[in-house]
Formats: structure tokens, C-alpha cells, sequence
DNA sequence: ATTCTTATTGCAAATGGTTCTCAATAAGCA
DNA sequence: TGCTTATTGAGAACCATTTGCAATAAGAAT
């Protein structure tokens, strides 16, 4: 059994991310902590949002549209994602009332599904508009 | 406007993952063309999933779970995707009954749905009993 | 058929997000 | 206050994907 230690860079890197209402990448989460964090690298918020998400203190989205980074969301309460598939960005929903239908139909398939962990992927207002 | 050339290797790549039910990568369809293609490099392979999925011919799964790689799905009928976080499987699904309700839902968000772009993320029956 | 244009290929090198190595640092128990 | 070791910072390594470029081959024109 590993200790684990309550570090600086662990709590701010945490209180940013539930802070803000948007899905930053790991690279934005930097500069996000800079200010308070001058000499913070770039490892240890790989390692810390790695750390956060084991814990379930935070989710990582792997869904990538037309860029190749992984974004975090700070706030593990049910939502859903709706994703851009052109400019990918994402917009957050709050869970709607087809929920409970999708978990039976899943149980056939022996799935197990968390509200939080559905996205949906379409084009934003701005990206259908062309 | 540039002519799109039939070349040996698109038919190939195209006819393979229409042939197949599974979601393979980039280096598994590689893998499947071999025998058939025994020069064809990695890079062809990438240019021409491009290629198919601007055509509209395949989709290009995005979603990585703990594994880096883009999948390709040589379906395009309306179907989602069942994913498994821990193991990155991924499972058909026919449309059930909620899409018109997430349509409208999602349309007060201004996003356009495609039915076929709908991932729903949770652990499948292996992963769910560890 | 043959020629000609240029889209496409194969190879190798480049790219870029993420992970790893390792010595130095610091959390927090004794 | 000292001590153990989890965590950090810096840079190198990793690896899926993309790109540059000369060679090849679709397929239209002749």
C-alpha cells in the first residue's frame, strides 16, 4: 500500500479544472496553472490528470476531432457530451430523459454504462452553418 | 477540380473493411491488404482512409481508450458504437429507439446529429466482471 | 496502342501528443 | 528534526500519424 501525498501542484492543477466550465487539453491545463505554478512541467500534469482520473476526481475525454489531444472535464457529476466532429468542440448537456431506455437496451449486450460517459457527435451551430 | 484516380490499393483497402464486421486500425487493415498487396506501405493505407472517410465510404472511429490508434468502420448505415473504457472493444449496436428524442433535444443546443455518429462509452461484459 | 499529365505510391524522415528515465525535491510519518 | 519515498522537473524516448519527394501508374488525349 502507497501512501499518496497531497502536493501543491496536485491541488491546483484539481482546482482549476472544477473551476472552469470548459474541456481543456492537458497543454491549456499548463498554461492554466502557470501563474501560480512558474516551474510546473509539462510531465506532471500528465501525470497528476492521470492521477485525478484513477481517483475519479476528474474524466478524461478521448474523443478526438481534428486534433489529436485528450481534454479533461473537472466535473464527474452525469452529463453528456456533444462533440463537434469539425472544430471539435464540446458542449456539455445534461442528461436527458432517454437515459434509463439506453441502459436496458445496453444490458443485452452485456454493457454496463455510466451516464457521464456517453457522447454524441454532430456539428456545432457555427460548423453546419457552412 | 482534381479526377480521382481507382487505384489497386484503394479498391483493396475499401473492399476489405466493407467485408469485415470488426473496427480494425490503420495497421490491422495493413495487416489484412498484405497478401494482396505485398509493396503497399503504412502511409497508403493512412492516405487512403482519408480519402474513404471524406468520400463519405467509411467512418473513422476517433475515441481512443487506452490504446492511441484510430479505428475505421467500413459501415456506414446508421448503427452506434458501444465502447468499452477498459479494453477499447467496440460493439455495433442497431439505432434504437431514443434517436428522434435526442434529435430535438439536441437541436435547442444547435448541433445536427448524425445517427451514425452516436458512441456510448461504458465497460463491456469481460471488463465488468473484475 | 502510345503518349502524356498528374494523382498516387513507397520509402524515409518529420511531427506532435504523451510517456518515461533519473537525479533532485519535498510531503508527512516517526 | 530526521528519514523514507512519493513526486517533481527536465529532457529524452515513444509511437501513431503525417509529410516530402522522386518514382510509378491511372486514365484522358492523341
Amino acid at each position: 500500500m502507497q501512501q499518496t501525498r497531497q502536493t501543491k501542484q496536485r491541488k491546483i492543477i484539481l482546482e482549476k479544472l472544477r473551476k472552469v466550465h470548459t474541456h481543456p487539453t492537458a497543454e491549456e491545463i499548463f498554461q492554466m496553472v502557470l501563474p501560480l505554478l512558474p516551474k510546473v512541467s509539462l510531465a506532471t500534469i500528465y501525470r497528476n490528470l492521470e492521477f485525478l482520473e484513477k481517483q475519479g476526481e476528474i474524466l478524461k475525454l478521448e474523443h478526438k476531432n481534428n486534433e489529436s489531444k485528450n481534454r479533461y472535464d473537472g466535473h464527474t457529476e452525469p452529463h453528456r457530451h456533444l462533440i463537434c466532429k469539425k472544430c471539435g468542440e464540446i458542449v456539455d448537456i445534461s442528461c436527458c430523459c432517454c437515459c434509463q431506455m439506453n441502459k436496458k437496451d445496453l444490458a443485452k449486450y452485456g454493457f454496463t454504462v455510466d451516464d457521464g460517459f456517453i457522447e454524441i457527435l454532430g456539428l456545432c451551430k457555427k460548423c453546419s452553418h457552412k
